[in-house]
DNA sequence: CATATATGTCAATATGACTGACATAAAATC
DNA sequence: GATTTTATGTCAGTCATATTGACATATATG
């Protein structure tokens, strides 16, 4: 049974524990956003653009809408990125045929590159350290991070805790 | 035996996989900053201070050398930070005992107590996540994001991948 | 004494976010 | 048809976090 003694440690290996999980998020989010940051820095472009560029090309006609509502940002700020993927290139614009107040997005040829270019970073890194830590690993990877996501990101998970079998 | 269909749906599986953990790790982030940044805001403090805090926090006497290198941020940026927690009287500085040059920082009363808020949003959330997804989930969760971090950053948590037992 | 190190500071700049206000076009509703 | 709501864009101002580059000071070390 537990003594007072072996209850502090047990306290303590817990706020370690969590404390620890804390720090692998902070260090593995930054080294996981490093290698794009500098491909975009040598474009003129940051971080924003990548997020904007990543989701578009996740998905095709995308209105503004819903990239807002995804990346949870002000319209505001979007605008000023979203101007400077469609001045670069990298985007284009169509009236939705149903509602043609809507402005579907769109990832030019050019703009599918650079997503690759970006993105190709960031798999590699995650592909290397699932492969490190094998397919149970990754299955507790994900179940924690959906654990940590509120009810509205949860909903793009769906069914989506398990890795796919091949 | 594996087909060409089959190849291909294996290739796409594989993107798929990696794009959710992609997709994972910059949402549970955002969640995972959300309370404490929400918290900071009220007091006029930005997201760098809590950086600071839970660093020096977690390493009371820390200089401030010690305390750029795991920010991996400039002196200047660093020091705007520092003396807005000094004044606030979050944070104090001493001399080293063996190297006057040394600014050994130390929290407050004060600053423990905001530590404790802040981090407390953090280790709930995660704490809730580790419940939920069970031991062997947070083991992976772990092996994943250490093969995530550079080489540098790995010796932080030497022996650490796997969860302490109570 | 000369040099290197730990720290601090001034100035200018960039990025990414915010709030608030206002504008326009198209859809939806009464 | 007139009104209202929705989707989007834009102007202006502000803030937080980061950068580079240059320079200053105190202390340690050879």
């Amino acid at each position: 049974m537990t003594d007072i003694k072996s209850e502090v440690d047990g306290l303590c290996r817990e706020e370690e524990d969590l404390r620890q999980g804390i720090e692998l998020l902070y260090f593995a989010y930054r080294e996981f956003t490093a290698e794009p940051d500098a491909i975009l820095a040598q474009l003129g472009l940051g971080r924003a653009h990548h997020r904007a560029i990543y989701f578009i090309g996740r998905r095709a006609g995308i209105t503004v809408s819903e990239l807002l509502a995804t990346l949870r940002i002000t319209k505001q700020s979007l605008s000023r990125v979203l101007k400077q993927l469609l001045q670069g290139g990298f985007v284009i614009q169509a009236a939705g045929a149903s509602d043609r107040r809507q402005r579907l997005l769109r990832l030019t040829d050019k703009g599918i590159e650079l997503e690759r270019r970006l993105t190709e970073a960031q798999r590699n890194r995650i592909a290397k350290a699932y492969r490190e830590a094998g397919d149970e690993a990754v299955t507790g990877f994900r179940q924690v991070l959906t654990g940590l996501l509120d009810a509205a990101d949860r909903r793009r998970f769906v069914g989506a805790t398990k890795r796919s079998q091949a």
